[in-house]
DNA sequence: CACTTTTCCCAAAACGTTTTGGAAAAAGGA
DNA sequence: TCCTTTTTCCAAAACGTTTTGGGAAAAGTG
């Protein structure tokens, strides 16, 4: 099954050792005490232009970079911001959350922090991967992703006053920081699009409640619908679940077109796609022109293979970076 | 587009500042030295039974960790792992990677150790964010994947003598530490295996050269075609490009069955799956019946939308264990 | 010139561990 | 009893920074 090779290093004995310069040996060269070297790199008003000038050219020339490690010990910060995700949910179907989860790399990396991360397998597991970082002083805050409308993490770190932010919201009546795809605005929008265009009958394929996001979404359609002069109609809700959303939204989709009075528009999240797609197809619908298609998140697959699919895209690497600079805020 | 709050968060003045136990603290407690301490939750044996049990039992009892970046700073170890991923890729199209990450993850956590992420856009990125780790002392080595036949990241390393294990190969005659996908075993098996059921046109759809892994795809067809007494025939060799599989194996795919003589067979990598599957529609050929396809990779949308479809499943979680640990070794 | 202020530098302490090199006390052996 | 060995502990140094609290020299001021 695989193939593998630990690799017979050969070693270089000494010689090869020091590779890299010391803040001491550093302020040697310099003949300069190391504390006029530190200040000069952080650039205090207390040492003259000219040796601040010769300590950051000696400093380039031999590539010298504080310690990291050293300076964390000192300053009583880690300089280390925890996320820890999952794989239980499709967050990779699709390139929405590695897009996320760049714009946090690059924002972190920006100023100066680390990115340290956890994959848990479920919740008790995730709990315990951010217990780890906080309580193991491994972190100076937690980025959480998924959220849950109960969501155990949350008080937890409320609780022992941790700086957190959130992508995504919760039912908490505590302050706390997030960051949050507004899904009321996005559906109210393509609601209110849809109807412009003269639909009438237009669908929900919702998520579960249980995650914040549907909540918001069905709020937007419904005051989409509103603000369109159209009545709601229950039967044209339908709530694919998080187990299984492929099929669970396969069977709803064939579900709305046993309706007398079927939908010409659907709204739904990335999830439903697949089985939306299958039960067109089985039932002889042509997406796009038969029924009309928007769907929340940017797919690769819809790009490639759904033309016939609109889409709101969420800016996922902006609000990557959101979500970090508001946690340092915070921090 | 995005809905935010920093959180107003309610400060707690002085008096919550400890929640947690130092060495120091926890050795007066104790009435011994911090040296004793430190010894005794390190089990040294020149510290008494009885002593080490109280000592351990206090700890528990205040909930003492040592702080993670002072020990470092003394082991002059970062205890910390770097790894850069890039989502050009489609890496995260189905759940392989997120499980290599995972088996990854859990493994280093195991060991005590830290896994920090970078996220790049592309190579120049992928080598700046490896040498801000490497350079800037910041992790003890460094787990590369998504290799390419010529990569400079390894001559990099090597030259520097920094600890590194390959999710993969590359064209590099000096030793290095990898764990790769047996392809050429499984490509062997699954054409050998076609060939027993009677299979006499066994097209193989390849990556372009440039990975590594499709090299060794090849050989394994080769050698399978081979063993089963069957003939090349180069016409059923097509390579997709990395820039575009779906596009380009689609393509490719159309082209193999405008032969005189076309394949009763494909085998294939995972990104060719949409290509194919379209293509084959578009002909009217049912895959499975028609068509024999064997994928390899682990498809979550195989196991769903394309019962037809062989899997041959690489064992990513345990893959991404063996990663580590021989990194370890390594260092 | 005598005084104050400003400029420029540095020694020492601190961050929280682990490791080194003993030393005191207890136990064993004659 | 006296000497040796073993057991059990600890003070001090070290890891590489940054911060604190000056202090000496240079520059202003009268």
């Amino acid at each position: 099954m695989f193939l593998e090779q630990s690799g017979n290093r050969i070693g270089f004995g000494e010689g090869f050792k020091s590779m890299t310069i010391n803040l001491k040996q550093l302020s040697k060269l310099l003949k300069l005490s190391p504390t006029t070297v530190s200040r000069a790199l952080a650039d205090y008003p207390d040492v003259s232009a000219k040796t601040r000038a010769r300590v950051k050219q000696m400093a380039i020339q031999h590539g010298y970079q504080p310690n990291p490690v050293a300076r964390r010990l000192q300053k009583g910060k880690t300089e280390t911001i925890g996320i820890v995700i999952t794989p239980e949910q499709n967050y990779f179907s699709d390139t929405f959350f590695i897009d996320l989860l760049s714009g946090i790399s690059n924002q972190i990396t920006r100023a100066g922090y680390e990115l340290i991360l956890g994959v848990a397998s479920d919740e008790e597991h995730e709990m315990q991967s951010m217990r780890r970082m906080v309580e193991g002083k491994r972190v100076d805050g937690m980025i959480l992703t998924l959220i849950r409308e109960q969501d155990p993490r949350v008080g937890y770190l409320l609780d022992r006053d941790f700086p957190f932010v959130l992508y995504g919201r919760t039912r908490e009546t505590r302050p706390y920081a997030f960051v949050d795809m507004d899904g009321k605005q996005a559906f109210e929008k393509a609601c209110t699009y849809l109807a412009g265009l003269g639909h009438r009958r237009i669908a929900l394929l919702n998520g579960e409640p249980g995650f914040m996001f549907p909540v918001g979404c069905r709020e937007g359609y419904e005051s989409g619908l509103f603000l369109s002069g159209l009545e709601l109609d229950p039967d044209l809700i339908r709530e694919w679940k998080h187990k299984d959303p492929s099929q669970s939204s396969y069977r709803w989709t064939l579900e709305l077109f046993k309706n007398d009075n079927p939908p010409t528009a659907i709204l739904f999240q990335t999830e439903a796609v697949n089985g939306i797609f299958k039960a067109l197809d089985e039932l002889n619908l042509q997406p796009g022109k038969d029924v009309a298609l928007i769907g929340y998140d940017d797919l690769e697959i819809a790009r490639i293979h759904r033309p016939s699919l609109s889409v709101l895209r969420p800016l996922a690497r902006e609000a990557g970076q959101r979500v970090v600079n508001i946690l340092l805020e915070v921090i």
